[in-house]
DNA sequence: TTGAAAGCGCTAACAT
DNA sequence: ATGTTAGCGCTTTCAA
């Protein structure tokens, strides 16, 4: 062992991976890169990855569907020894021929492990929140409607509405992209068309903070008169002014769950088919009572 | 080729990589992935490796500079084709064995392709805009001292102090380390020891933020009562309120460069040794003439 | 131009 | 317990 330091050898780790058919290497494929959100998740993940001895590829999406396919080959190829997926959605019609786990919101219908948040219920419990304060108009402005978390978050939104005895409009839904900047030019919509509501709930952060953007340059207040509600708990959202009333996501939890559960998979057990992780409503000053009810 | 379809044969990247001693993967090292300013120089990366068909593995340091060493042994054992290296200097003394190349500031003293930011410069524009706006006692909020854009930042902070004609006090600067808390911390640490500056300038914009909700916090109006500056452009600077006047870095493009001179490497050709991208002083609301000469 | 063969560096199976 | 050998699936070299 000693020749072998002084001599300096160092396995070569491609002709261990022929040979095993391991790579220690997992892919991880997520929508956004830009997205601070996933941030902490892929914190979390590399954490965990890390201490096992595993290293990280990173697949961001950024919104080309076309890319999916690469990733899925690059995975059947045996690139990776295992996959995470944080794109909500299952790509490849075909099999990955690796372990895959989906991280965030249940992926519908799949037979992998998932590491859930309670989106629907957290969007819930901010829609009765809201209502309890005394809001009787909440509007509403939505993500990409084809992603899973957004759809949960949705839902969770019109049964938040019902629970309160309130009634859902359409006419108060904005549809969105979880952008930052759609959050403002929504922001700057909601104002243009005249005040209906006197409370929205944006379905991440990052929009939230473009409303408070866009109302903060046309001299609205919040929360005075409108209240702004998000999604997710991001660093940001306690230092906007009016600090951001949200629901708060274990993010980096969420991705240390994930990998563990993959980890558990490469090593031949089984883990857990689902774990549920729990939301929080953090109540900060961007939400509060309407003026005038 | 019909037959090669139909069989849905693919190759073994892992006896392909040991007889081509190729892996077709860079190892991207950072300092700090939760860090956004990271979100938009990787996206960068990934657009430009994915294009000429390379994959990313991200080597996060959070801090930890024991897994430096585990980096640099992953690099020397050939797992990567290269490196891209963007903590702002090298490490392992050894040679990794591969093409590396820095990104952000420049390594000094180093023999590899760089692309640079003007960081020293930005700064000391910055710095010049405030005492041109009619500041004479103008803080500064550090990043983490060793680090080498930090270095620059400052040096930048103190040549536009001494070309401005205003002595460089010690006591109107603020160590910190480029995170959003510890910028709340120390704009209330700011106001604590009594307003001795009408203008901070903040080594990077989650710490300018910091400081934005610190004194929004107080009843400090910016930049009534005192002008905040930041670096780097972030997509929140221009979502907060009031927005934020800042050193716009193109971090996409550092990102994208910072590939390319790679692949060039990777190529057998010869990228330029230095890329030296501008910066762009934007202005915003939060810094302003001061109320009293 | 096309085909055969050697061998990359390791691990796992087998024989001692 | 230790040593030996075959072979993972490619690419590259060399021969036809």
């Amino acid at each position: 062992m000693e020749a072998v330091a002084k001599v300096g050898y160092v396995p070569n780790p491609a002709a261990r991976s022929l040979r095993s058919r391991k790579t220690h290497m997992v892919l991880v494929v997520l929508p956004d890169l830009s997205n601070i959100f996933f941030s902490q998740v892929l914190r979390g993940i590399e954490e965990a990855l890390f201490a096992a001895g595993y290293g990280m590829i990173i697949g961001d999406l950024n919104g080309a569907a076309e890319k999916e396919r690469r990733f899925a080959d690059f995975a059947a190829a045996g690139q990776v020894d295992g996959v995470m997926l944080l794109n909500g959605h299952l790509f490849g019609e075909a099999e990955l021929g690796v372990p895959v786990v989906a991280l965030c919101e249940a992926i519908e219908g799949a037979d992998i492990p998932q590491i859930e948040v309670e989106n629907r219920k957290g969007a819930r419990a901010m829609t009765e929140h809201l209502a309890r304060l005394g809001h009787r108009a909440i509007g509403y402005v939505t993500g990409p409607t084809d992603n899973v978390l957004e759809r949960e978050r949705f839902a969770g939104y019109r049964e938040g509405l019902e629970r309160a005895g309130l009634v859902f409009d359409p006419g108060l839904v904005w549809e969105g992209d979880w952008k930052l900047e759609t959050g403002a030019a929504i922001g700057r919509r909601i104002l243009s068309e005249g005040k209906r509501q006197s409370a929205v709930f944006c379905s991440n952060d990052e929009m939230a903070i473009g409303l408070l953007r866009a109302f903060a340059s046309a001299g609205v207040r919040v929360p005075e008169d409108i209240s702004v509600a998000g999604f997710d708990d991001i660093e940001y959202a306690a230092m906007t002014s009016p600090a951001l009333t949200t629901i708060r996501q274990p993010r980096r939890d969420i991705g240390r769950e994930g990998a563990s559960a993959l980890l558990e998979l490469l090593g031949g057990r089984k883990p857990a088919p689902r774990i549920r992780l729990q939301t929080e409503l953090v109540e900060r000053a961007s939400a509060a009572a309407p003026k005038h009810g």
